[in-house]
DNA sequence: TAGGAAAATGGAAACGTTTCCATTGGGAGG
DNA sequence: CCTCCCAATGGAAACGTTTCCATTTTCCTA
């Protein structure tokens, strides 16, 4: 590490005192046009750079922006991340990233660590918006923030895709299409209050259309392989025609296990998605799911944050319309009359058991 | 924002002096048991922190990493940077993040910035490792780096694919499949020294084999929508049976368009993708592609700058064979003897078949 | 040419730490 | 009881900026 030219080093070099350096290099306040080029050339010759340190202990801020999101291996958070970014750095501002993992040891500590820094805002999906020491921290300094992707209380700043309601759309679509026996697949669902909210709105709406309740079935790593569980949770629940799925990747990965078991999909097995990634479109049959727009999202909580910071006016939020939309794709399809009198269930023959209990499979 | 406590105002409530303070929270020198104790109740009624950054004036550390890659979109570099970042929070740093979207002008500022803040090192991945501005700033400043996915010349830290073997793999398995005439399907191609790279691999390979030399398609932007182009793409070149993506989406968006196209995968045409995305595994038929480490090259790119910047030794770069492997996919299959004298020609005649009829078009 | 206002300039304090060094106090050994 | 030593403690400098304020210089005007 070759030691940086400070600006005493500068003002030595060009014969003057740092007041005059400053002036200068800042454009405040008065110089004399020698003054200006004795400066100037100092500055080249000792390829001289503020240190931002010294810059954000006199200022008390630091440009930077603090950013905790679950992970970015779910292209949801990357996206929304990606464009919170850009926006942070087209304002001069750079970002902070801390990946929990849904784990809200790590969420704590990020935050509390952040603070220290003095980030100027910052930026957060917790694993829980209702109960999160983190979001307290946050709260009770003041700090501009804005919540992304949770839901918040009352008038708080947050930018999220409404899960209650877009789950609640997904059920309204299983009745649309004559089905009344669904599943929710959920992954992280006790680390994660979209997936709760997601199951709730789907089972709030599904009761609205005289369905039943949806069995629930919790799978704990995303691993790959879902062939197992769906086997045993299609055999617990022999009327199943339909699962939703909380994410499209367990959305798809539920497509090909089906095809593992030789149960065709939509025609034997109906699936829906949530999130609108960019592959389920892709693949065949393309995915029934909710669309979303992670990276609208994730500009309009930076550029709210940044408003918070500079006393500007934030953006609107979003309209509950447009935060999600429903996107139709050829893994829902109507059920047939012939499906409904037994057509899957020879595959998987109803058991006495009736009662919903919940399917929690290792 | 409310102002937060400084060790003055505990030295203040604990009646002493902010070196005793200093030294009882960081358990350095000497404190007697009282000292200790009115130390620790002023720090918790003030509910007192350090600020970073007066800490890391006097130290001149940031405890903080710098990261530049183009996009997280791209789930390659998305599980590398996740990978990197938990390296770096065990570690006790954190990390700046920088998108640059394989724009030089972004990157050399982005750069600029990180080091006017004084991380303690930085990961990056440039446009172009020959010839990247950022790049020799980072080398002259002596700041502890490793690049990433880009290859280094000489002794210099770097976690890379190894695009120029991995793609000469794909050539391999073209030839053992039988195809001699393929195509090399590029994004970014002007943007990124890894395209280039995976294209020369391929190329040289080809030739090796006694292969054509394969036929380049760029295209300009990752909309969804190839078809239009395979379509000339392949009109154009009518004895084509492969085509090498040089990522997964492109491989899958290909695959798609095929489909559009009436041209069945892999009986018609192969197609082989580059990455090892999760998902190319889930799609029917599942993607051949080169498997890689993202998440690997991540972990190790970032213990090595950690290693640099504690003068510690650093990880072993991965062998050059765990780096990436082929993964054999339903998207390739052998030319069939029957293909090779018309079978599938008939889809794609031969330049001097003039009838240039192809299978249900569009 | 003297006077004065405006422009230019530099010194120093402040931001929040750590750490060097000097000072204080107490206890043990003579 | 006097020394001496060591533990405990606090003052102050230093890190790299910005900015206030006092001082010097310049340049007009009377």
């Amino acid at each position: 590490m070759v030691q940086a030219a400070t600006i005493k080093d500068v003002a030595q070099r060009a014969g003057c005192g740092v007041a005059s350096v400053s002036r200068v290099l800042n454009n405040t306040g008065p110089a004399s046009a020698t003054m200006r080029k004795r400066v100037l050339a100092a500055v080249d010759e000792l390829d001289f750079h503020f240190s931002e340190v010294g810059r954000s202990l006199q200022s008390s801020t630091t440009k930077t922006i603090g950013c905790v999101v679950p992970s970015i291996e779910n292209p949801v958070y990357a996206d929304a991340v990606q464009g919170a970014q850009e926006v942070f750095l087209n304002a001069g501002y750079q970002m902070l990233l801390v990946c929990t993992n849904y784990n809200t040891h790590i969420e704590t500590r990020a935050i509390r660590t952040l603070i220290a820094k003095q980030v100027d805002g910052i930026l957060l999906t917790v694993a829980d918006a209702q109960n999160s020491e983190g979001l307290d921290l946050v709260r009770t300094r003041q700090l501009p923030h804005s919540l992304l992707f949770n839901e918040a209380p009352k008038g708080q700043a947050n930018w999220s895709v409404g899960d209650h309601a877009a789950a609640a759309s997904v059920a309204d679509e299983f009745a649309r299409n004559h089905h009344s026996h669904t599943g929710f697949l959920a992954l992280n669902f006790l680390n994660s209050d979209r997936a709760r909210q997601r199951y709730e709105g789907f089972a709030m709406q599904c009761a609205k259309n005289n369905m039943a309740t949806p069995a629930l079935l919790e799978v704990d790593d995303d691993g790959l392989d879902l062939t197992i569980h769906l086997k045993q949770f299609l055999e617990n629940y022999p009327n199943l025609t339909g699962i939703f799925a909380s994410n499209d990747f367990l959305a798809l990965a539920t497509i090909r296990s089906a095809r593992n078991l030789s149960i065709d999909v939509p025609s034997n097995l109906s699936i829906v998605g949530f999130d609108g990634i960019k592959v389920g479109q892709l693949v065949q049959p393309s995915l029934a799911t909710i669309e979303t727009v992670p990276r609208a999202l994730g500009t309009g909580a930076g550029k709210t944050v940044l408003a918070l910071i500079n006393g500007s006016v934030a953006p609107n939020q979003l309209l509950k319309k447009q935060r999600f939309s429903f996107r139709t794709g050829g893994s829902l399809a109507p059920l047939s009359a012939e499906s409904k009198d037994g057509g899957i269930v020879t595959a998987f023959p109803p058991s006495n058991d009736l009662t919903h209990k919940k399917a929690k499979i290792q």
